[in-house]
DNA sequence: TATGAATGAGAATTCATTCAT
DNA sequence: GATGAATGAATTCTCATTCAT
């Protein structure tokens, strides 16, 4: 994980009410729970990336679920605020004149960064979704309505300005949309390849694309 | 798992060369590693749901890991052949006369219904993915580009038959289509609100339409 | 071990009563037990080497125990009567008219050979005499008297013909060949360098030197 | 195991570099695997005889294997420097107007005292020098040779004192000496039968006396 | 009788959690 | 508060032994 994403993550999403050993905890349990995941992670790897001794950790956190727990909630609220109602506020605030590819691409650059540095904890996300009932519940029944939810809004705002089909439901575009960012991230995750800048602007291109007109051809 | 799943796995993955006792065994480290990870799921657990005692196990696979190996090889062989190749022979063979959008409409709807029944080793596969870097080579740079090349070859007779852009990267449409049909099948496995058959058509048309036009509006 | 051995073990020592599974699985016992320790070696292990089922084993041995206990009973009778009886016998047979170092020499040379051969066995016996007190009880207490008792026989001949130091408990005597006998063999079995025929007789010249003459200078 | 051993043991060999508890668990293997051979030897054993939970042992050594390495390789330097080195040094120091004999014999009873404290580790070592070819490779060509070095040079001194005979190889007479101390120190710790001062005292002087003056009758 | 699949008790090892310092 | 040694329950894996075929 990079020193920026150390510190992003302690400024944006742990932020005031931790102290500095806490903080510590907390990001190096990210860190370390998105290397190996939840599972395959130990207290020990926490303690050592923390620099601080094994029972230290537990000042803090009952138990090595409780870190998890923790993440999680710190991060869905933050995948709420900052993933979601933050991006609206700015596209109302700067939309005015650009053009809807503009902003798209304006605003899934962002997001695509974001999701990015945020990706250590998304994918412990994404491997407790998959296994663990109670998680998935607690943030599928939760996050996922209040950010198609929000997504509804921005969407709607588009549609009024005659930017997108008023005939497909919000819910379906944001899946779609959202879908199409996920594995475009996996795969710039994942894969070993490593994009130049002008390939990378290439795929973002036929991504929008794609997204904005399908791939039918058009009469 | 259902009832259903481990006699598809058990008739379509396995089929021939297990025995009885191996054939559980296989089948319960699907169920038990789908519900609770790799890491999580035990021998014991292994054991218990597959009816046998837990050393039995170790007459049949050297060790877990070599268990996960084994399902993840029978399945990605399945997944290459089931998948991507007979989907492709089968569009060949029955889409001459048809629409595309008839032609997607039939064959996603099989591949749901694969995938679908298939979730318990994706599932397992994608949290290795997300942690293991070996499995994570093992499977993404032998399986993606297969399957990828393959879907190329169909899509270049989609372009043929002017139903669809040829300005667009082969390699990038498939992204974004599996992107879709991914998520797609993620909410229907994940999501606890189930489709009635009318709104599960009305969101496949959606989905359909979403690929096919895209969100902007047309001129 | 050698193929002559096991013709030789199977000759000598099982001989008449045992038919030829039970023959062949205490042939493999003494094989692997000799190779990797009672301990160490698995019945499995046996089976395979007698080429018969690992239940086949349990047919003819009650428990694995059982086999290391018919092995030591049957090479404590064998380690007497060919290893300490015959020899003598031999002596008072042929050693009329030799010179005592040429009897020596004869004897030790043909002891050696046959220590070497039963090498397997005695390995075995070895370590169980090292740590399980019954077995060290039960052939300790029963050999080694037995052994010195008839070497006594044999040394007090040797005293009459004026060809030993009869100042010299026998018992005492004994150990000391025995022990310049057991290291040699020992060096030979388990070091790597190999002699060559005129080094292993010049060996033996001074072992037979050291043992007559001592290492004191003679006055 | 006596207690003045462990007390020994902790004081001589394992030393300043433990603590209470490495310590504990380091002199309770060497117990049990003296006692019970190092497969049969069970970590709850040694956990047990050292009276610490059995994952404590964990902490201190790596493996089971790791304990013995440790044993083995702490014992083999006290081997080479207590039981080769420091010898040599006290018959340069106090040898000079004593007859060999008496040399010899002070020397010896003071190894054999020691050899006889240290029987715990030369069984396992002997054990695993019988079945254990990377052990057995470790030790004999590492020790052997170092021992036998160090014993050439105080052999060499003796010759030159005109105390022994130089027309002998060194590592011969080594071998026959190690030889003879070896079976003497086994049949005392393997034989029930204890000696009385007077016996004991008759024993080595007929011991000396074969290693110095042979068996043969002199002219 | 011979087999070898199945067993399950027990082995080594790991690791979250506790607690004396 | 912070530490890290100690714990012991739990885990993976082994293997002597049994027993249906």
């Amino acid at each position: 994980m990079s020193e920026y994403l150390l510190i992003f993550l302690g400024d944006c999403i742990l932020g005031e009410n931790m102290t500095g050993r806490e903080k510590r905890i907390f990001d190096a349990a990210v860190e370390v729970f998105s290397k190996k995941g939840y599972d395959a992670a130990t207290t020990k790897d926490i303690a050592e990336a923390a620099g601080v001794a094994e029972g230290t950790i537990f000042r803090y956190y009952k138990t090595k679920k409780g870190i998890l727990h923790s993440i999680l909630i710190k991060f869905s609220d933050f995948l709420f605020i900052d993933m979601a109602l933050k991006p609206i506020e700015e596209i109302f605030a700067n939309s005015k004149e650009k053009e809807l590819k503009q902003v798209l691409h304006d605003i899934i650059m962002d997001r695509i960064a974001m999701v990015d540095k945020v990706y250590p904890v998304v994918s412990v996300l994404l491997s407790e979704i998959l296994f663990k009932e109670d998680v998935r519940d607690a943030l599928l029944q939760k996050l996922v309505p209040r950010i198609t939810h929000s997504f509804e809004d921005f969407y709607n705002v588009l549609i009024k300005r005659g930017l997108v089909r008023s005939d497909l439901p919000a819910s379906r575009v944001f899946r779609s949309v959202f879908a199409n960012i996920l594995v475009f991230v996996a795969q710039n995750k994942l894969s070993r390849v490593k994009y130049t800048r002008e390939e990378f602007e290439s795929d973002f291109e036929s991504l929008f694309d794609i997204i904005l007109n399908g791939i039918a051809v058009k009469e």
